[in-house]
DNA sequence: TCGTTGTACTTGACATTGTCAAGTTGTACT
DNA sequence: AGTACAACTTGACAATGTCAAGTACAACGA
């Protein structure tokens, strides 16, 4: 094939990549394959490599984006309406029902070690901060640290337990009859907010009831 | 190489399947290769192919074991030192711990449906039962059956994101420094335990509270 | 005893994969 | 003009998943 002349000024990186995280979100990432990822982008077979090394590194750049896009999902949630926790579930939800691709790696470390890449490493730990954020406005910015991290991966868990349960596990097929997945998962996050707030209430919290 | 004389009476498929384990657990379910189960094993590259007929029939069998375990692990769990939730919690981590590489299979049904195999689906619906009897010990059984749904969703996803966040997600790698991963899942634990109490004394349904 | 059938494997072959090595093309700067 | 470098390319190779076709042995009916 003759090196085709730069498709719109040389974005193939960002041909690749959305390559493959439309065969991520279609497959899961085991079938991800180099020469399938190519082979969508309309490139050789070794242009892949030329921008993200070797197959982790393309799973890495992926998971790098998704955390960016987590972050400023988290970022960008509007309190006014709900109470914290709820819309950070509410967001955590439709990040990773929108963004399956970038969801389904990025939490695998066995694939795309959030360790190994710098940028990953960076991303993930925006998100993360932006998530204590949240935290913060739960339960206030007084308690200890410690504290603040325990509640923080407790809504960590929830949210994304319900997220993995839906998207790969078997959640849908458990469905009672008559009850749709969205109403499902609506009624689990409100739920989970619930247990919040009662926990947040406990603890004195909560301007607006003591 | 001669066929060997059958191994203590032909358990070659728990040879093969004990060795795929092995590696789910040390590298992960993509790194699982056909070839090196067979190598593991001691036997010719097709054995596993004659017992489980491809690569996703490996996984299915790995999820129907697990699933059974967890069925079983359900039902021995000892209620009587601690709530049926924070009971259920620990024996899921522990379970999820013990045996992570069933447990990196069992819910991914994009490497192995969990419809596709009559076996896992019935091993999984029999430990999906479990649960819900001990969401009854929790909030009563004569809640209706769709409040008990949410709840079981609920507890499931509570503990299952605490589990995959701690065995292939980033959570240990955001631990605040002097907390060590076993402390902060128990802290986890507790806090959802008394979030889900909460719960259940304002449904009015604990007896020991009213 | 002989043939048949079935199970539990085996070896052989093939297309596809990840990845190394070595071009080739164009652009940028000296 | 020459040099350097990025952005690809084609070519090769070992390893993989899987199909096809054996081979050994045990059980069973004639």
């Amino acid at each position: 094939m003759v090196p085709a002349p730069h498709d719109q000024h040389g974005d193939v990186r960002r041909l690749v990549l959305d390559a493959a995280i439309a065969i991520i979100e279609s497959d899961g990432a085991e079938s991800l394959s180099m020469r399938e990822v190519a082979r969508r982008a309309g490139v050789s077979h070794q242009a892949p490599y030329h921008y993200f090394g070797d197959r982790s590194g393309i799973f890495a750049a992926i998971s790098e984006e998704g955390f960016t896009f987590l972050a400023r999902a988290f970022r960008d949630v509007d309190f006014s309406n709900t109470s914290p926790a709820k819309a950070g579930f509410i967001a955590y939800l439709s990040f990773a029902r929108n963004h399956v691709g970038h969801f389904r790696v990025m939490f695998r470390q066995d694939i795309c070690g959030v360790t190994d890449n710098e940028g990953t490493a960076t991303a993930a730990e925006s998100a993360f901060n932006e998530l204590l954020q949240m935290v913060a406005r739960t339960i206030g910015s007084s308690v200890d640290p410690k504290a603040a991290h325990t509640f923080a991966f407790t809504l960590w868990s929830q949210a994304h337990g319900l997220a993995t349960l839906v998207i790969d596990g078997p959640l849908p097929q458990k469905l009672l009859p008559g009850v749709s997945l969205d109403d499902q998962i609506d009624a689990v996050i409100n739920l989970c907010s619930h247990m919040v707030a009662l926990e947040a209430a406990e603890m004195g919290l909560v301007p607006s009831h003591s």
